[in-house]
Order: C-alpha cells, then sequence, then structure tokens
DNA sequence: CAGAGTTATGTTATAATGTAACACTGCGGC
DNA sequence: GCCGCAGTGTTACATTATAACATAACTCTG
C-alpha cells in the first residue's frame, strides 16, 4: 500500500477519534474536505473499509455510521452498546458470548463467520435523567 | 387504521413470504409496481414500519433488507443466522443469551431496548459445497 | 346526514449512503 | 528509460430512505 493510502487511513482514524459519537462516512467527508475540497466518497470509503478489516474501526451496521476501536486491537467481534439517547456507544468483548452464539446456530450446522451484535437502549447517565 | 393501509401491509408481507431470501424495499416495491404502478417508497416503507412494529417482519440491518418472521410473532428479538451464499435466513430465539447479553452490557449501568443480532457466515448446505 | 376535525395515505421531490468503472500516478523490475 | 502493476483519484450513478405537503378516509357531534 501507498503512503497516500496510509495517510488517508490515518485522517480519517484522527476524526473518528476526535468524535466520541458514532459519525457517518459523509460527516467525516465533511470535516476532511475542509483541507482537502476534492475529497470524494470512495476515498473515505476505502480507507474505512481498510480500517475495519484490520479493526481499527467498527462499523455500526444498525447506524450505518462508524467508531473508532475503543479497544486494543482485537480480531473478536465486539458487542457494542449503543445509547440512542446521546449516542455513546460502549464496546464489550465476551468469548464466552460469542461461543454460545455459535453453538447455537450451529445447532442447524450453520458455521459463522462475522458477527453483528448491537443493543441498543440507554446507557447509564441518560437513563438517570 | 384504515384499511388501505392493512391492505397494503398484507401485500407486502405476502411478497416477502413468496421470497425465501430476504428482499429489499425497492425489490418489494418492482413487485407491487406490476400491480400498482404508482406506488412511491413512503407507502413501501410505511407498511415496512408497521409490520416490523408488529414483529410480522424483520428487518436485516447488516443487509439493509427484510425478511418475514419464520417462527410465530414473537416480541423477543430474534438471532438471524444469514448465509453469504445462498442468502437464506434463518431465525432463532434465546431468551437465555439474551438476559446473558443484556447482564454483559447491564455491568456499566446500560439499558438494553433492542438487540440487533445477525450472524454472518455458510449455512449447512452451502458449506458441504 | 352534514360538516368539522383528526388521522392516515398518496405524491413529489430530495436527502443520505454506497459503489462501478475507468483514468491517472508512481513505483518496481528489466 | 520504458513497461506493467498496484493502488489512488474522479466522475458518474445506483441504492436506500425520508421530509414535506396535498389529498382522502374515517369519526364524532349535533
Amino acid at each position: 500500500m501507498s503512503k497516500r493510502g496510509k495517510q488517508m487511513q490515518a485522517e480519517v482514524l484522527a476524526v473518528l477519534r476526535s468524535h466520541r459519537a458514532p459519525m457517518s462516512a459523509y460527516e467525516m467527508l465533511g470535516c476532511l474536505r475542509e483541507e482537502n475540497p476534492r475529497l470524494a466518497p470512495p476515498t473515505i470509503y476505502r480507507a474505512l473499509a481498510a480500517l475495519t478489516d484490520r479493526g481499527s474501526v467498527h462499523r455500526l451496521e444498525s447506524l450505518n455510521a462508524f467508531i473508532a476501536c475503543q479497544r486494543d486491537r482485537h480480531r473478536q467481534a465486539s458487542i457494542l452498546s449503543i445509547c440512542d439517547d446521546c449516542g455513546g456507544v460502549e464496546e464489550n468483548v465476551s468469548t464466552e458470548l460469542l461461543k454460545k452464539l455459535s453453538g447455537l446456530v450451529g445447532k442447524s450446522g450453520f458455521a459463522p463467520i462475522r458477527h453483528v451484535i448491537e443493543i441498543h437502549g440507554q446507557c447509564a447517565s441518560c437513563e438517570s435523567v
């Protein structure tokens, strides 16, 4: 991969890290266009694809949005708790739960490759309001 | 709700049931336009919203698509296994797993409202090829 | 049953999200 | 240097979804 590619990924990751809530690809595009107005969607999406492959970024399927990984890079699927009030996301990992899930769907011979686990609700601070 | 509304929902559900794989809203729109060429997206989306509220239809967040509920109507979140080869979807329910998930994210005070659990992989028949 | 008020639906237009396809650039080997 | 490849930039467009308002249908009251 060339330098420019890596650099783009670093910039995208930096933007994502500077927000505590998830961002859509087009929000990132908006931020990055302040520097480089000619930036086009495929550039962002390619950087995001590389970052999600590496595990530095997670995609929130139920929001069409992205967050920076909050833990150390992990190869295991995250369990993402999404606060519908403040937009905050917490990331959990549980080998045990993933195994149980695989066991459940495996009963019919299904072979899991990718787990999407997203839980919507209210975080502690929003709930107490 | 008026008669037309219910009827629209029934038609959408019928179309969904006639396909064993998930359909996008626009695929449904295509089917239903054969009857009524003036049908517009919001009509479909409204019917889908009512059907998903009732639990007769589930939305696959990771595919932006929909399937008819395969079990009896249940208020509990489904665990959906999605075959990336044939597109087939299997629906499971597990109170125990849902409880564990809630327990895990609840440790930080998170109050779950909606669970999205989608597992991509290969179903038994595609795997054996 | 008329007519006002309310709610749901139809329609138009457009927003938001995502990608195909090809041109271009720069780096490697020969 | 020149060819070829891998990755990037750019244009254009496909797909998914919804805002906003016009219209139609139902409901209640007298």
